[in-house]
DNA sequence: TCATGAAACGGACTCGCGTCCGCTTGATGT
DNA sequence: ACATCAAGCGGACGCGAGTCCGTTTCATGA
């Protein structure tokens, strides 16, 4: 039962790697990336992309530990596209808008987000909450919270910002009961807003 | 991969079931009860449960279908309390008291639920949504909803409502960041109470 | 250039989930 | 009481995840 999770960004060893092992990597990711296009994220066994690969399969593991991380390699570059455009971009999803502003335009692109990449989402699974990719998201929601509402408890809060954007949720919105993206990005905007806006009455004054 | 979800409550298949089939039943929740409790839940095998209920892994898979059908099974009855302390018990969380009141006792109960029964309900995974339980949850919160709020999507926001009291985010909360049951609880009435109240501007009125 | 050790490799192995199918058993009608 | 047969039973089986360890390969310093 693994639980030693080395918070090593698996694209970005940079400084000492072996050539064999960069190589190894590239060709995994690459071929993870295909079998996944083409046939479905929950449809390709670990010794199928090893094979794809031209690896062995204690190489996959040795290098991505489980399945779950190797669906966190194969979505790492677009986090970091999407972090890119969070810390560097234009407003209102960059700096410079105000924080409710800035926090709707985060939900819009983390629906977008979700809608793009949601089988890829779902196979990273709960360990997702121990992700440095996660605790980005998080940080910059808390400090959305922090600007708007300095009473409130903004660690705790973001995180329930951020839980009506899990991917299962969508998938449920989505497959069973079969609304369109729109409708969701509207309720969840409506709910978001909400929670930012400060609960009414009880713990926290408005 | 099976998807043919036959929503019937396997406590209570009632009318015609064989008497063997009916015996055989309470013995793999028993067994299952038993071990979950002594060993935690994801520590046991279904060919453990099976062993100890002294029936074959045949039977047990053809009664609960997979693991988190066993899992809903053991959760049934405690699933079943709540509803009935929310459909009849006293307001706030039963019938008399106003809406908002009832979402927070709601909200209340179901953090509780979660925090005792948390490693079932993992277990149970997104197949949660798919389940009669979960239907009958949003059902009650999007009443709620519409009550205090006519004219916002309450089916959709009702499953918003319940995405904060995720088991896997509780677990994370709990765990990874060590917070206690009473934090917890203080922000998420917070946040729902603020999803109860309306988004501000946007695409709902208040 | 070559010796050397650490890192990486790869595939055989274990284990748990879920399926399949030939056998058994209990309900029903006569 | 008995024949009939659908429903239930159970364990052998297949498959995919993740581990282990003997072997190979790269980087480094002499």
């Amino acid at each position: 039962m693994g639980s030693h999770f080395t918070p090593i960004n698996p694209l970005a060893r940079a400084a000492t790697e072996r050539a064999d092992a960069a190589r190894n990597r590239r060709k995994v990711l690459d071929a993870a990336e295909c079998l996944f296009a083409e046939r479905g994220v929950s449809e390709v066994s670990m010794d199928e992309v090893a094979a794809a690969a031209g690896v062995g399969k204690g190489t996959l593991y040795r290098r991505f530990g489980d399945r779950s991380g190797l669906a966190m390699a194969v979505l790492d570059a677009h986090d970091r596209l999407l972090q890119h455009e969070i810390l560097r971009g234009d407003p209102p999803l960059g700096p410079g808008a105000p924080p409710c502003e800035r926090l709707l335009a985060f939900t819009d692109a983390m629906i977008d987000h979700v809608d793009r990449l949601g089988e890829l989402l779902q196979a990273v699974g709960s360990s997702r909450y121990r992700t440095s990719v996660y605790a980005a998201y998080h940080l910059h929601v808390a400090m959305l919270l922090r600007q708007a509402r300095p009473e409130c408890d903004a660690p705790v809060l973001a995180d329930l910002v951020l839980a009506p954007l899990a991917p299962d949720l969508y998938r449920h919105l989505t497959e069973n009961r079969g609304l369109p993206k729109a409708q969701i990005t509207a309720a969840i905007r409506d709910a978001i807003g909400g929670i930012f806006a400060g609960g009414r009455g009880d713990g926290a004054p408005r």
